[in-house]
DNA sequence: AAGCGTTATATTTACAAAGAAATAACGCTA
DNA sequence: TAGCGTTATTTCTTTGTAAATATAACGCTT
């Protein structure tokens, strides 16, 4: 007794992932904090670290999922679209209902 | 259009791995093999890295999951125990299950 | 009693992934 | 027009994990 099931799922798109939870965390520390280095910051991760997954992410969706911009008031920034938004929404939904799926599928077994 | 949702689930006890994909390909091949070295260089890993893992997962579970003796015709061996076996189907059982209900997932969402 | 193939374990080496640092470009602000 | 904070990108360094190597012990077999 005493065993728990966990779980991590990503979103894939011609067999490359797209999206997993690592990539979630950072599209909406992006969508919080309006731009690519604050939400790098805020998540203890470096900036090259962010951009370089954010770009994988941009490139591979069917629509782009951040819109940013170079110089300018406060030297730039960057936030989330629509479609990001929607994506982030439909993985967090999917990944809830896989745990408590999980937790009862454990829960169900005879371990 | 064209996302597809993967996951990999594993099993925890006391905040610790258990059983992954990885290590339950290996209890598999121990029980068809029946000896640590050979169901190693089945799947292509080092007698240590395979030692490692069972020996972690021999330590967590609630009962033991290999039988190993030293020395004798053959030099020695490992089979699964029972209990091994058990683990081995849940496992199996719940995975497949999982990537089910994600597929059905992803299909129903609107992406 | 010498040899074999195995389990069991420690130590060293190699390598890939992550991180750090450096640089350029951009467009507002003052 | 000089400065600021950002995006964008390359290169170098570090580090943590995987792989390779080495060694001992064991108990059948011949």
């Amino acid at each position: 007794m005493g065993y728990s099931i966990k779980s991590r799922i990503w979103i894939e798109k011609d067999g490359k992932i797209l999206l997993g939870e690592g990539r979630v965390n950072l599209l909406r520390a992006v969508g919080e904090h309006g731009s690519i280095s604050a939400a790098a910051k805020s998540l203890g991760m470096s900036y090259k670290k962010a951009w370089s997954l954010l770009d994988a992410v941009n490139a591979r969706a069917d629509q782009p999922v951040i819109s940013s911009s170079i110089g300018g008031a406060g030297g730039g920034g960057a936030k989330l679209t629509a479609y990001g938004e929607k994506l982030i929404s439909a993985f967090d939904r999917i990944n809830g209902n896989c745990w408590d799926y999980l937790d009862e599928q454990i829960k169900n077994s005879n371990l």
